[in-house]
RNA sequence: GGCCGCGUGCCCGAGUGGACUAAGGGAGCGGAUUGCAAAUCCGUUGGCUAACGCCAAUCGUCGGUUCGAAUCCGACCGCGGCCUCCA
């Protein structure tokens, strides 16, 4: 099976050969820690763990590891982002705010670590409901910066080692973009593009003290920062790249790994840095094979945007009735390399899909009694789908494939449960959040509602059946009456 | 201004030169089923015809290459990302 992914290094689509195989080593980007995580943060997520999981059915052993950001200032370039406030001093306001108003989600607001934790708490939380796997090996596959201080420091020390870092007149570390001639490989921003770049975020009072000017920090020594630690180069704190390279060597154990993924707005700067920063200090030509990267998502079709109310949290969407499995399967059926369009109707569409195969699976289970038989990847229709996907993650050939063999024979229903399970173990839909979706949904009112339109029924009472059946409708219910009798069970959206 | 991605039918989207029909899903319409619904199943969704058929048109726009273009090339239009906050 030809296995090929678009690589943005190369700016085509390339044949993908792990180094070490059956072992693949890849490292995604994760969320800043200083506030809930939005639907459009979970979709480069989601496309992590859809590559992940493809990999995995490939018959690939997937290292994963998946970093949580908790160092709210990352930058020193403070006029460039959000007014020049640190992150998570923002956040402890925001906390202390809510702290007024009678919730209490932490006891100390400005314990940057406690507001950290509120988040990561949060984050996992929705991460498990949207069945995100690397969710389920934290934490030790997915760090927080503030652990691996050390190994920064050990970075930086490499790099100033090597000259690929020096320290300015104002004390603090940067990288020299001159050292590291591979610099704007990635993003095409290569160091004579920059300098005639016409960003103009970058003032004259930053730039004095580099010799380039772009030049980025590794290391601020900042004695009044919210968090600090002591270093050579005095109490402050690291880059924000410098995390990336650090934990992705260290926890995957590699100097070279298979794949970096991320949103498409972490080319440039981010994974350029993390580039010249790990090629710097480990001396290898590469520092990721592959490096993949989502499109972002729009609500609307619009940019999400918070004045609008459009950065929707996964909680959110619940609110609404949106089961995180339908906002899963939404996120995981739009195509990684095109914006994707989040929309109430592609939300339902989503919804009935997983309905559709979890009545499928209920079927076949029913008449194969759970005996599961055993299939690999030389199955038909697996070949198909497996291979849909293997094709730079072709998700709407894999489902197209899904639905062809869904039409045909399935008198075999034991081998069949066996391969729409192997499919779902990309998809990740027919379990999660299962018990919300059942028959009654466990609910005994409910229950006893359907009972009652049943009674209705057999006595000829249509209006009163009709109403009660309207109520559970209102609720969210979606209502199956059948020859055994009327059952409900909670719409997914 | 520089670098880069995208534009397909009502919607989401597959499809990188050739089989008469542009995959698949959704939505709509018709039918089966139902007390009525929902769900499910079958058919269907350019125009004309009761029908056999007939006549078109189409992949952002305009050109070009080719026997042949959604697919390759050029220009233009539109949307989006990055150019030191960002998934």
């Amino acid at each position: 099976m030809k296995i090929q992914f678009h690589n943005t290094l190369a700016g085509c689509i390339e044949p993908f050969e792990p180094i070490d195989p059956p072992n693949v080593y890849m490292y995604n980007c994760g969320p800043t820690v200083y506030d809930f995580a939005h639907v459009g943060n979970f979709r480069s997520f989601m496309i992590a763990d859809v590559l992940r999981r493809t990999l995995e059915l490939l018959g690939f052993h997937v290292h994963q590891v998946m970093n949580l950001t908790d160092v709210g200032h990352m930058t020193d370039d403070q006029l460039a982002d959000g007014g020049g406030e640190d992150k998570m001093v923002a956040a402890a306001k925001r906390l202390k705010q809510a702290k007024k108003q009678g919730v209490a989600p932490v006891d100390n607001p400005d314990d940057p670590y406690q507001v950290a934790q509120y988040y990561i708490d949060a984050f996992i939380e929705d991460a498990r409901l949207l069945g995100l796997k690397v969710s389920n090996e934290y934490p030790q596959n997915m760090p927080r910066a503030t652990q691996y201080i050390d190994g920064m420091q050990e970075m930086i020390k490499k790099l100033l080692a090597a000259k690929h870092a020096y320290i300015a007149s104002d004390g603090a570390v940067y990288y020299s973009v001159e050292s590291f001639s591979q610099y704007g490989q990635l993003s095409g921003n290569t160091i004579d593009r920059l300098r005639s770049g016409a960003g103009g975020r970058i003032t004259d009072e930053h730039q004095v003290v580099k010799r380039h000017p772009a030049d980025f920090l590794l290391w601020k020594p900042d004695a009044t920062h919210i968090m600090k630690w002591d270093s050579p180069w005095g109490a402050g704190y690291p880059n924000w790249h410098l995390e990336c390279s650090v934990m992705a060597t260290t926890l995957l154990g590699q100097d070279v790994i298979d794949i970096h993924m991320g949103g498409e707005d972490n080319i440039f700067p981010h994974h350029e840095c993390e580039i010249a920063q790990t090629c710097g200090a480990t001396g290898k030509e590469l520092f990721s094979r592959f490096w993949i990267h989502a499109r972002h998502l729009f609500i609307n079709g619009e940019k999400m945007s918070k004045s609008k109310g459009t950065f929707y949290t996964v909680r959110d969407l619940a609110a609404k009735g949106i089961s995180p499995v339908a906002v899963r399967m939404e996120l995981v059926k739009a195509p990684y390399r095109m914006n994707a369009n989040l929309t109430q109707q592609g939300l339902v569409d989503s919804a009935r899909t997983v309905q559709r195969l979890r009545d499928f699976s209920t079927d076949l289970d029913r008449r194969c009694d759970g005996a599961v038989a055993s299939v690999d990847l030389t199955h038909p229709a697996l070949e198909a789908f497996g291979s849909a996907l293997a094709d730079d993650l072709n998700i709407a050939a894999a489902m197209a494939s899904l639905f062809a063999w869904i039409q045909q024979d399935h008198s075999d229903a034991a081998e069949s449960l066996a391969v729409l399970r192997q499919m779902d173990r990309v998809l990740g839909v027919l379990d999660l959040g299962l018990a919300d979706n059942q028959e009654a949904g466990g609910d005994l009112e409910i229950a006893e509602t359907c009972a009652a339109i049943d009674q209705a029924r057999a006595q000829k009472e249509f209006e009163v059946a009709d109403n009660l059946r309207q109520q559970l409708v209102d609720a969210g219910y979606e209502v199956h009456t059948s020859k055994g009798g009327t059952t409900a069970r909670k719409k997914l959206a």
